[in-house]
DNA sequence: CTGTTCGTACAGAAAAAACTGTACAGAGTT
DNA sequence: AACTCTGTACAGTTTTTTCTGTACGAACAG
């Protein structure tokens, strides 16, 4: 491409908002994988490109969307610390800028989603557990019953192995012992 | 509880029925974090109690829901490789059950939806990339655009670097090297 | 105090997703 | 061949989610 010396900057910024948009699309696409729509993840995407943290009016502007849309919008990400609000002294707007961490994004969101999940399934499985065993102490005689309280036993004892494990894995997300069996830089590639 | 000694049948059957709808509940509640809704969720966990395969008609009848909604919703599962279909000799229906291997079931979820948005994403990052580069290369002169180039750059390599990690990742999840880190077992507790 | 300005609660509209009934294709049986 | 049974494609309906405009409370300026 020897002409692109001669780029006027219009074309210049035309290559630069091309790229950008590629990319802003594709993470907006893919933001589904973190329950997150559409429009909320180009937002996100949008937020990641800009070099200055941005007020709920610029997205307003650049999303062109509602002012109430990009308020929740962007608390939802606000919630799951994909974006941090930015204080800045006397400003009169509150401001947004993405988590630029990503290793840290990623640890924080599923520990907040599989944590949650954990407590509550186990909580569940526990209770029927427990309730299932006293039948099979105190309830004798069934002998057709029984074999089925043992397989149901059997199978909740099972998923709590997989809990139990989950809740450790999780932990290694959280102490960062997972870059330990996999780091975050190896020698060779980029 | 000394009068559990005497329950009759129906009751016993109760406890077990009451026992399992606390699971199943909790789990369907909680397979939003698959992207799966309340009532596939649901369906998973019926079949998790089943202790035949089921068929499409069963499930229709368990869940008093339409046989198109169990022929999509159970699709969706076998999708995720969450269920399976099981082949008997002779039959003439679809038989189902589900993949009891949770932590199989854990590391082909997120290797599929991970390695997806991955690849998608590293795609447009390299491709813009390499246009910004060839950019910076040749279009000189624009100092103020110059910078804006070499900090989106910047940004992408961060990207690549994340997603060059979630790669390997994925990969100790696939082949299993995950479990010399966290082993499913511990010598205590359950 | 009164004026602005900002963010968000809330209600309703628009869009998307889930669900159903019908109809039909494919496989098996007679 | 015709008949039967099974799973699913498809169109239409219902339910849920997303998005918007209005209105209002809080913070601040003058």
């Amino acid at each position: 491409m020897e002409q692109a010396e001669d780029l006027p900057r219009e074309q210049q910024e035309a290559v630069i908002l091309r790229a950008r948009k590629r990319i802003i699309e594709s993470i907006g696409k893919n933001m589904d994988l973190y329950g997150i729509n559409l429009s909320i993840g180009h937002l996100y995407g949008l937020l990641f490109f800009q070099d200055k943290p941005m007020t709920l009016d610029e997205m307003t502007e650049a999303m062109k969307m509602s002012k109430t849309s990009m308020s929740t919008g962007v608390r939802t990400l606000v919630d799951l610390k994909m974006v941090n609000k930015v204080w800045e002294k006397g400003a009169r707007k509150d401001l947004y800028e993405v988590e630029m961490d990503w290793f840290q994004t990623f640890s924080d969101y599923f520990s907040l989603k599989w944590r949650k999940a954990l407590e509550i399934n186990m909580q569940a499985l526990r209770k029927s557990r427990a309730e299932l065993q006293e039948l099979a102490r105190t309830g004798s005689g069934q002998e057709e019953l029984q074999q089925l309280v043992m397989e149901d036993v059997a199978k909740i004892n099972e998923a709590i192995r997989y809990y139990l494990w989950l809740d450790r894995f999780i932990d290694a997300l959280e102490t960062g012992a997972i870059f330990e069996l996999v780091p975050k830089d190896l020698p060779q590639e980029s």
